[in-house]
Formats: C-alpha cells, sequence, structure tokens
DNA sequence: TAGTATAATGTTATAGTATAACGTTTAGCG
DNA sequence: CGCTAAACGTTATACTATAACATTATACTA
C-alpha cells in the first residue's frame, strides 16, 4: 500500500496521459456545476472551456478567440472575454495574473485556496491545495491585522517532468 | 515592553506618516546598491524610482510616463519599461502581477523572498517577509518534485488602516 | 401562444500594457 | 582623440482588456 496522505499526490499530469479523459471530466463536471445553479453551459461558454482545457498550459484569451474564429464562429474580444468570465465566477477555470492567461481548474467546488506551480520549460501549470501554505499565509495576514479576500499564489520553476529531463547533447542540465 | 519578535511590525505604513522619509531612505539604499555593483543610477533611473516610491501604491508603467513627460522630458513607453526592467533586476522594486504595476522594494538585498498584502481600499501594497510562508511553500514544491524558482504571493483584502474605519454615514461596515 | 423581460451574444471602437527594431547620445578608457 | 559599450531617443507595432450599444435567444407569464 502506497503511502497516500503522506506524499503528496504529483499534481503534474504525466507526459502521454489520455489527456481526453481530463477534457471530459471537465465538462461533465461543468455541466453539474451550471446545472446545480440553474446557470446556462451555452455551446460557445463550453467552447471556450473546452479550449481552455486543450492543454494543461494557460492558454490567452486571444489565442482562444483565434481558436473560435477557426471553427469558423464570429468571434470578438468581447466574446471570449465574457465567457471567460462567466467560468471563472463559477470556479471552472483560474487566471494565472503572471500570464495574463487562463487554465482549466481541476476540481471546481467551494472552499478551493489553491496554489498554481508553473513549469517554466513545458509551461504546464498544476493546481496544488496545500493546506499548510493556505493556513500559513492566513496565520500571517491574521497577525498583521490584514482581512484577507483574495489570494495569487503562482510559484514557477522545472516540474518534475522536465528537471529529470537528460539534456539532448551532453550539456549540464538546467537550473 | 512590548512583545516584539511575536508579534510582527504592522507592515502597513500609518496615515500621515513622513512619507519624505521613506522616499530618501529609498533613494540612499538604491544609491548605495548601485554604487556596490558599479551600476549607474542615472538621472532617468533616479527619477523613475523616485516615482515608483511616490506613494505605497503600485504605480503602473503609463501613469510614470506621464509624470516623466509632466517633467518636461521627452519619454516613451521603452522609456520607462528599460528604466523599470533596470529596478528590478536590482531589487530596487518590485512588479505585482495581478495589478501589472510597480511598487518600491522596502528592503532591497538578498535572500528576499516577500509577499503582498494589497490593500483594496487603499490600494496601498505591504511588503511582509513571513518565513514560515516561505517555508511552507518550498516544503510543498519540494514534496511534488517541483524545483522552485520564483514566487508570486499576493493577497488582497483590507488593510488595518481601512477595516477600523467607520462607515461615514452609518451604514454598515464593508466586508 | 403572444407578449414581455432578461440573459446572452454580436459588433464597433477604444483603452491599457508591453516590446521590437533601429538610431543617437553619453561616458569611460586606451 | 578615437574607440567601445551602455544608456537613451524614436517610431512602430503587438498584445491584453473593456466600454457602449445593437441584436438575438430564452424563459416566464398572462
Amino acid at each position: 500500500m502506497a503511502a497516500s496522505g503522506k506524499r503528496p499526490r504529483d499534481p503534474f499530469p504525466r507526459r502521454g496521459h489520455d489527456h481526453a479523459r481530463c477534457v471530459a471530466g471537465a465538462l461533465t463536471a461543468a455541466a453539474a456545476v451550471c446545472a446545480r445553479r440553474g446557470e446556462q453551459l451555452t455551446p460557445l461558454r463550453r467552447r471556450v472551456l473546452e479550449l481552455v482545457w486543450s492543454s494543461h498550459q494557460p492558454i490567452g484569451a486571444y489565442a482562444i478567440l483565434d481558436k473560435l474564429r477557426a471553427d469558423g464562429r464570429s468571434a470578438a474580444p468581447p466574446t471570449v472575454y465574457r465567457a471567460l468570465e462567466f467560468l471563472l465566477a463559477h470556479g471552472l477555470i483560474h487566471r494565472i495574473e503572471s500570464l495574463n492567461a487562463f487554465v482549466g481548474c481541476a476540481q471546481p467546488g467551494p472552499d478551493h485556496l489553491v496554489q498554481f506551480l508553473i513549469c517554466t520549460k513545458c509551461g504546464t501549470a498544476a493546481e496544488v491545495e496545500d493546506r499548510r501554505v493556505t493556513e500559513a499565509i492566513g496565520r500571517s495576514a491574521a497577525e498583521r491585522g490584514f482581512a484577507l479576500a483574495g489570494r495569487v499564489i503562482e510559484l514557477s520553476g522545472l516540474c518534475i517532468n522536465c528537471r529529470d529531463d537528460r539534456p539532448r547533447a551532453g550539456a549540464r542540465s538546467v537550473v
């Protein structure tokens, strides 16, 4: 039996994982969230969500716009930003401030205080929910008399997949 | 005797503090840093640093640009961005990702891993260096096999000055 | 089912943020 | 003095985001 609960589950999807399942799961979860809240997951919103989920790398609004147009759909910036605003409001995606880009939310739900690990090599942004981090930040703010409301925690570096990469031509590994 | 060492020093400057001292201290410290590194704190760079320090609220690049032009100086966006890049490189200012804006660094120096508390009412961004937060994040990343390099930690809410404000006309206080 | 209110989307225009590319000036140094 | 590198000027453009208003779709009600 694995030491679950001790060592955190790896938040970075493996290369070659079945990404179609990620997408399908996200769309199913989104439909459920919207149904429960009486909100409409319209074709446009659903399509934008699907595009955000097209990979685990955060995607910019204008890249989404291009893909919508490639669908043959009429689209302008507000088309995209409104859909993104809806998806953000319902916790279906996250905005990565340091990249001006968006990524799918791995676990839509309440009490969802997360951190992001963003690989500077492969671009993947992994969502982490570490209570010790959340609590340390909560205590730090409280001790300073700060009424904490919003948290932007974006950590960059090399993910577990990329740091293990062997350099291609005998060079030293990247720091 | 105060419980110093237990309760952290309030990172938010008081209203009506002597801000000229903040500015003067920052400029002096910057001159020292540049001298030590053999870098030039040119009049332009010095002026941009002074403008960033014109308050404790993060300032945007184009607001700086406007003020430079108000000085009568010829200036274009690259003028500002190059100076900001220099100041960032030497740890004299920080970029606040969630605001696309810049704020003076309170304590230029090495091993400077900080968090920001950003008041949504008065706009002040306070720099905090809480080792427990830094360490919790470091552990979280390490446990997930992530080689941590950069940290963006920006917390929004109400600062100690603003949360104590009494509403102006008997209304309930802001949450 | 027609009427009406609201939500969603379309459309045009513009604001705000950032950098590429190249030319000119300045400062230090042999 | 003349060279070199750094800093700065200048023009153009790319990227990100929203305001404002028109149109269409949806849902509720009478």
